[in-house]
DNA sequence: ATACGACCTCGAGTGCACTTGAAGTCAAGG
DNA sequence: CCTTGACTTCAAGTGCACTCGAGGTCGTAT
């Protein structure tokens, strides 16, 4: 006879550390599965945590919601779990190379911008159109 | 007696590359002069291009609308560009640094669950909380 | 009985950088 | 004269991932 330990919204919240009305919102979209109630409220058993953990590591590995939707639900029921990664983690990869590959362009355009000698803005503008002309 | 050629905004927009809504938007956060009008329409001069152009430039340093605005007309009047810059610069620099290490770190996690041979993901956010107690 | 705290739902608000839509003005062309 | 097309203003909408507020319910403690 081993209680297993029920928990409402707020402990949750605190376990997790996100704000109970993320947790709502997340099962508002299907992220997470819906849990039973006692007297209108919703009542988790500690399986939750393990979920709002996934949710967390996708979150962390930049999928958005929608992604993460489909993760959890956008597959045959049976694609394992590594089959599913691989197909949206393959996308996200070059999503993140391109993201880096753009900060790196960004960088540059601030060191060149940071020897700027120019008396005034409007020779700037000026500078940079003769510099790329079309 | 040259003639300054007088641009309306569709032409600006062509000219540009952007939408004739964004130069209106522009112009009613400060971004840029506002032109003359001739019957209520306004009508540029060359420069304008000069000036969109440098914001474009500063878009493209990962400049936020906010910081592009300082950089115009948040300094003591004449403090010359080159001055501008490097303080925003800095700032963005060490952001650009984050934003890189921040996709590295993604990297690393996706790599990681591209190796997952969990039989669902259930068995996934368990192997999660365990990993990583705490 | 009533106050308290934690929970509930639903709709609206947040920030960014614009875009879209409605309704109106203007000059030129047929 | 009337249409056409480019322009005008202003308010509202977009996407994302939630948060916030109002107004209401529930069980427990006083």
């Amino acid at each position: 006879m081993s209680e297993v330990p029920q928990l409402r919204i707020g402990e949750v919240a605190k376990r997790s550390g996100l704000a109970a009305s993320a947790i709502r919102y997340y099962e508002s979209e299907g992220l997470i599965r819906k849990p039973a109630r006692r007297s209108g409220q919703r009542v988790y058993d500690e399986s939750v945590l393990d979920q709002l953990a996934l949710i967390d590591l996708a979150k962390g590995a930049g999928f958005t919601m929608a992604e993460i939707k489909k993760l959890l639900s956008g597959f045959a029921r049976r694609t394992p779990p590594g089959e599913r990664w691989r197909q949206l983690t393959t996308a996200k990869l070059a999503e993140l190379d391109a993201r880096i590959a753009e900060a790196e362009r960004m960088k540059t355009v601030l060191r060149k911008v940071m020897r700027c000698h120019c008396p005034t803005l409007d020779d700037c503008s000026r500078a940079l159109r003769k510099a790329q002309p079309g």
